[in-house]
Formats: C-alpha cells, sequence, structure tokens
DNA sequence: GGGCGTGTATTTTTT
DNA sequence: ATACACGCCC
C-alpha cells in the first residue's frame, strides 16, 4: 500500500468532503457521536474514516472493527472501502451485530458450557416450535384456557432478554406473566441442551463471555484499535454493553446514528443507548458531530419531512435538514376509494414515469405491513408491471428449503431436536408422534442424543420392519455425514446429504406444482457450493440473511417493502401507501411512545426519496376480510396541506371503478 | 400413521 | 379471506 505523508499532500479520498464530513473523518481518536441526518452522506463518512484509518496507518485491517445494520450494508461498506484505498481487505471485521457475536461464538462458545461451535441458531419459526413443546409438556396444557399463544411467550422473553433479565430474576421483575416466567427458564434450559443459540442468545453469550473471562476480554477488546458502530440508534442494551467491552483497552469508538430514524424499539432498542453513550464517554471528551446537509432529497421533500419530525422529537441533538438542490415536486397526495384504487392508482404513476424515462429499480412502494402487498400485487399483475416483493415469504423461510436447511443442521449439529423433528418425517418414513415419542424416551432412557437413538428404533416392539429400516438408515448417515463435517465443506455435504437421505428425489415425484421447490432447493445447494466454507458456517450465514440483504436491484423491476426494510436506502421515486389511521400509526402502536416510532417510521420513508415522493390513502379498506372506513393519517395533517399537493384523481380511474361513485370516494376525507 | 374436514387466528414492524 | 392446526375417521 502507498503512504502518504501526512501534511505533504491531502490524501485523495477527502477530496469532495464537506467540512462536517471531513471533521467527522478526521476525528479517529477517542468517543465520537456522529449525528448524522437522512441523506448526508453517512455511509461514505464512515467508509472514508476506514480508509483514513489504514491509510495513515493508524491500525492494520484486523484491528478495526465495523459493525452495520444490515449484511448488504456490510458488503457495501466493504466494497467503498476497497474502492478507496484499492485494496482487498480480506477478512476484515465488517458486519452486522449479530454476524458478529456468531463469529466470535464459533471460536469461542467452548467457554460456555454445555456448548459447542457446531451451535444451530433459532430462528422464529424454531423458537416457536421450541416454546410449543414446553407449553405440551406443562400440566396445565389443555387444562387451563388461558394460556396465551406461543407468540406471546416468544415476543415476552425476547423482551426479557433485550433488558438482560435472565429466567431467574423474570418472576421477580414482572409477577404478574406467571406463565411466561415459568417457560422461559425451561425454554433457555430446552436450548442449551440442543447446543443452539436464539438471535438474543447471540448476543447475550457474547456478552457473557466478555465478562467472565478476562483472557477471551483481553483478546478481542486489545485487538480492536478502532470500533465504527452504524445505525446507532437502534442498538439495544445487550449490544451496548457488548461495545463497552470492545472499547475498554483502546478507546476509540465513532457511533453513527440518527435518532430521528430509531424504529426498532419494538425489537428493544433503546434510544436511551445515545444518552448513555455521551454519559458514560463524558470524562473521555466524547465530540458530537452532525453532518446536516442533505445530498438525496429536493427542498420540498424536505420540507414536508421536516415538518413531520419536528413535533415528534425528544432529543435535541438533531438539526434541521437542509440542501442546495432547488426546485422539485412538493409531495403528491391522492386519497382513493380503496386499496384496490389505490394500487392501481400506484401502478398507474409507475407507468406514467416508466414511460417518462425513469428505470422501475429506482422506485419503491412502501407500505406498514406485509398484507398490503396483496393488493398491489395483484395490480401489478394486471398492468404486467414487473414488480419484487421484498421480505414477506422469504427465501429461506420456505417449507421445503426449511426442510433442506433441518437436514443439513441436524448434521451440523445432532442435538438440534426441532430440526431433527422437522425431517424425521420427510420424505414419509413411517415414523409418525407415537414412534418419535418413543425414540425420545429411548434417547431419555440411556443418555443420548435424538438422532442417535434412530438407530435404536429396532428395538421398539410394533413398529413395520419398513420404517425401522429408513429410520436407521437415517439415524446412520446422519452419524456418518457429522463424521465428514470437518473434512467436507458445506457444498459437498449439502448435496450428499439431501441426495442421500432420499429428500430430493421425494420432492421430484411430487406434484408438478412442487417442482419450483425441488428448483429452490437445487438453488440452495447451489448457494452452499459458492464459496468453500464449512456446514456450520454456511448456516450461520443462512441464519443471519435480512430481508434488505436479498435486494438486488434488477434493472426493470420495481421494489415492494415494508418502511422498515427501506431503512438505509434511496429511490428516485418513493410511493408510500396506506396513510390512515390504524395503519400509520398502526392500530396497535397507542402509546405515546409507539406513536413516535410511528412518526418516525414515516419520516424514515419520506426521507428515502431523491426526486419524487408520492403519498396515498384509502377510504375504504379491508381487514382480515372484513371491510370498513378508513380515516386519513394524522401525520398527513402535521406535513400540512401547504407542503403537499393534493391531486385529484383523474376520469380515467371511475372508468375503471364505475361502481364507485365521488361521493363515496371522499367520504373519508377529513382534513383536506 | 395418514388424509380430509372444520375451526380458529391471523395483520405490526425483524435480527 | 385464508392458512394452518387439530381432531376424527379410515
Amino acid at each position: 500500500m502507498e503512504v502518504i505523508p501526512a501534511q505533504a499532500q491531502e490524501p485523495a479520498y477527502l477530496k469532495g468532503l464537506n467540512p462536517e464530513q471531513r471533521t467527522a473523518v478526521l476525528a479517529t481518536e477517542g468517543a465520537v457521536m456522529v449525528i448524522a441526518g437522512a441523506g448526508s452522506g453517512k455511509t461514505r463518512v464512515i467508509a472514508t474514516r476506514i480508509a483514513h484509518i489504514i491509510a495513515q496507518r493508524l491500525a492494520r485491517l484486523h484491528e478495526i472493527l465495523a459493525v452495520t445494520f444490515t449484511n448488504k450494508a456490510a458488503r457495501e461498506m466493504r466494497s467503498r472501502v476497497e474502492s478507496l484505498l484499492n485494496t482487498d481487505l480480506g477478512t476484515m471485521w465488517i458486519s452486522t451485530f449479530h454476524s458478529f457475536c456468531a463469529r466470535v461464538l464459533r471460536h469461542e462458545i467452548k467457554h460456555i458450557p454445555p456448548f459447542n461451535s457446531n451451535f444451530s441458531i433459532f430462528d422464529r419459526d424454531d423458537q416457536l416450535a421450541l416454546i410449543r413443546r414446553i407449553i405440551k409438556s406443562s400440566p396445565e396444557d389443555g387444562v387451563n384456557p388461558n394460556i396465551p399463544p406461543p407468540s406471546y411467550f416468544i415476543h415476552k422473553i425476547s423482551l426479557a432478554k433485550n433488558h438482560m433479565i435472565t429466567p431467574q430474576d423474570y418472576i421477580a421483575t414482572t409477577p404478574q406473566e406467571h406463565f411466561v416466567a415459568a417457560a422461559y427458564p425451561l425454554y433457555q434450559e430446552a436450548l442449551a441442551s440442543s447446543n443452539s443459540l436464539d438471535f438474543d442468545d447471540l448476543l447475550l453469550y457474547t456478552v457473557k463471555l466478555l465478562a467472565d473471562n478476562q483472557a477471551v476480554r483481553e483478546h478481542y477488546a486489545g485487538m480492536f484499535r478502532y470500533i465504527l458502530v452504524d445505525e446507532y440508534q437502534d442498538t439495544n442494551q445487550p449490544q451496548f454493553r457488548l461495545l463497552r467491552y470492545l472499547e475498554s483497552v483502546h478507546g476509540n469508538i465513532c457511533v453513527v446514528g440518527d435518532p430521528d430514524q430509531s424504529i426498532y424499539r419494538f425489537r428493544g432498542a433503546d434510544t436511551a443507548n445515545v444518552e448513555a453513550f455521551l454519559r458514560t464517554h463524558q470524562n473521555a471528551g466524547v465530540q458530537i458531530l452532525p453532518l446536516s446537509q442533505n445530498y438525496r432529497s429536493t427542498q420540498p421533500i424536505l420540507d414536508a419531512a421536516n415538518e413531520l419530525i419536528v413535533p415528534g422529537r425528544t432529543l435535541d441533538v438533531n438539526k434541521r435538514l437542509w440542501t442546495d438542490r432547488r426546485g422539485g415536486n412538493k409531495p403528491r397526495l391522492v386519497l382513493t376509494a380503496d386499496e384496490r384504487e389505490e394500487a392501481y392508482f400506484v401502478a398507474g404513476v409507475l407507468q406514467q414515469a416508466l414511460k417518462a424515462g425513469m428505470s422501475l429499480r429506482n422506485a419503491v412502494v412502501l407500505y406498514r405491513t406485509h398484507a398490503q402487498s396483496r393488493a398491489l400485487e395483484e395490480a401489478f399483475r394486471k398492468k404486467e408491471l414487473p414488480y419484487l416483493i421484498v421480505g414477506g415469504l422469504r427465501f429461506y423461510e420456505r417449507k421445503e428449503i426449511k426442510d433442506a436447511l433441518a437436514y443439513l443442521r441436524i448434521v451440523s449439529n445432532p442435538l438440534d431436536e426441532i430440526s431433527l423433528e422437522r425431517i424425521i418425517n420427510v420424505p414419509p418414513r413411517g415414523a409418525g408422534n407415537t414412534t418419535l415419542e418413543k425414540l425420545r424416551e429411548i434417547a431419555k432412557m440411556r443418555g443420548i442424543p435424538l438422532a442417535v437413538a434412530l438407530e435404536s428404533i429396532k428395538d421398539i416392539p410394533r413398529v413395520a420392519d419398513k420404517s425401522k429400516k429408513s429410520v436407521t438408515k437415517l439415524g446412520e448417515l446422519i452419524a456418518k455425514k457429522h463424521e465428514e463435517l470437518e473434512s467436507k465443506n458445506a457444498g459437498e455435504l449439502a448435496r450428499e446429504i439431501l441426495e442421500q437421505s432420499g429428500y430430493l428425489a421425494w420432492l421430484g415425484e411430487q406434484e408438478e406444482e412442487e417442482q419450483t421447490r425441488l428448483e429452490n432447493v437445487w438453488e440452495l445447494i447451489a448457494a452452499a457450493e459458492e464459496e468453500p466454507v464449512s456446514l456450520p458456517d454456511f448456516l450461520a450465514t443462512v441464519a443471519l440473511v435480512t430481508d434488505a440483504d436479498q435486494i438486488d436491484s434488477e434493472a426493470g423491476v420495481v421494489s415492494l417493502m415494508t418502511l422498515h426494510t427501506a431503512k438505509g436506502l434511496e429511490f428516485d421515486l418513493v410511493i408510500i401507501v396506506g396513510l390512515e389511521e390504524n395503519l400509520l400509526p398502526h392500530a396497535q402502536s397507542s402509546g405515546v411512545e409507539d406513536l413516535a416510532e410511528e412518526r418516525r417510521l414515516f419520516y424514515v420513508g419520506m426521507t428515502r426519496a431523491r426526486k419524487d415522493l408520492v403519498l396515498t390513502c384509502a377510504a375504504r379498506r379491508a381487514f382480515m376480510g372484513m371491510w370498513g372506513p378508513s380515516v386519513p393519517s394524522r401525520f398527513l395533517a402535521d406535513i400540512g396541506a401547504e407542503n403537499l399537493q393534493i391531486l385529484e384523481l383523474p376520469r380515467t380511474y371511475s372508468d375503471e371503478y364505475a361502481f364507485y361513485d365521488r361521493e363515496r370516494r371522499y367520504s373519508g376525507r377529513r382534513h383536506y
């Protein structure tokens, strides 16, 4: 790498930065908080900062830790730094919190018995399956009608973990939740005996490791000379603690965030971390550096966004965003009769933009809930607009992919009973509930894993010979492939397991419709074969894929996604649908804090727009099959009519929807 | 042990 | 409205 003398000549990577950005890049030492307004060039600042640290030889590649919000953001950050420095970053630590923890734990979890490095990562479905089993084992199951649904347990347990409340302490802090209090320790024990961690555990066990193990703590804290954290406003308590340990030796930590864009309170993110950071670093002379010039949006869009967000602010660290991009259209607001008309209107806007020369990849449709995508999909299909739904039914959540992954997981981690139960009878092996129960008994009696007990099925009376044979074969296959975990890579193992278990053949025999399923599984195998990694590493990567990661800006395809998923992205044309009370703000978000978060969510959506912003609102909407009237969102009133261009729906729409009369169309009007 | 029918919950947002 | 879970019957 070429070294540039510090003073002689300004490094090329600093060119084009504004004074605020330059200050943020150069303030490498000590504690720094960058308050980065939407579209203020935050990513560029972080990438340049990393490049600067490396170019000035303040640290070597592996001595820098950068944490981003999504894996996609991590990849982008990596490639930006690589192009700034014209070098390969290799295995530099740029990742999400969860991926970072998975990577650390892969090496260190042996210090936390009974876990070993092949641990499984449980997603929501796995968590639900596990908690269902626990509920079933309770004597009250089926007797007490007040037992909450499994999802309630998972939610409450996750909340407890985010606040670092242990199973032992839970009942004392939350005495009214006695069902959860009873299940929580059982849930943790079941995870441990399965050598499995849920998403929250990845963070918690890493914190625990750093807290309890001095050698490990000194190793990591000593290694990272510089730490950078993006989207800091959405960190939670375990993440805060994690950073405290990691920064403890060198003290060079830069957090970048925007309290106005904090939208993950519901999953434990704590904006108090912003204040806590300032407080805990006061003695270290923490610097607060704002980025307030917006390079993304036009002034009318920013004006509207500012009007929306200012009434909801609680911290006053943020500045009013400004831009020198003059001109541009005011955000357009349209009232439609119902969600169908709304969908057709959106399709029309996209077709118009298409005609005007815009590529559909530069447009996005945003909504509060996934369910809203349905009407849009229908309209887009009719109008032959190519679209891509981001999130919703994700690739890795499809049944056949989950089944295939369960095969891989049980081989990687034979203690993972949830995975084993998933596939023991897929394809049908004549092992139903009764047989499974007997196998569990054997495993318990002999103190062996369920996967090993499969080979003892021969000892169970009254099981068909055919069933015994195929179950024994499955047990042998799992054992054999598990032994090859180190000698073979993920691609090799995936292909062999899925072929030899008979899963692929069985899938191929299914109905014509199932053929896409077979293709999906082959796609998974291809993904495993892409790079020669170990099976546990591949599984960890797959488990931590986020919605935003799968956005590939295919040319000529418009993306549809939730407002949450849109965080960090930008588009020429942004269309936000469903600006109605009970949807945005959502009906379930009635508390003061909840409402503030809904407002920020809308703000995040608006500030994704570079050139054009379109807002829609329907007068009638169906919820769970029931139609009901809708009222425009209170947030529209906050933006103010003077900051919006309110459109009358063109005639063509009444042609398409002759059954609506104009009176009814505007019956939902309130503010305008 | 598997297939079909009825009943119920589902829609907040996600690593 | 629909998907999934559970229960009943073969």
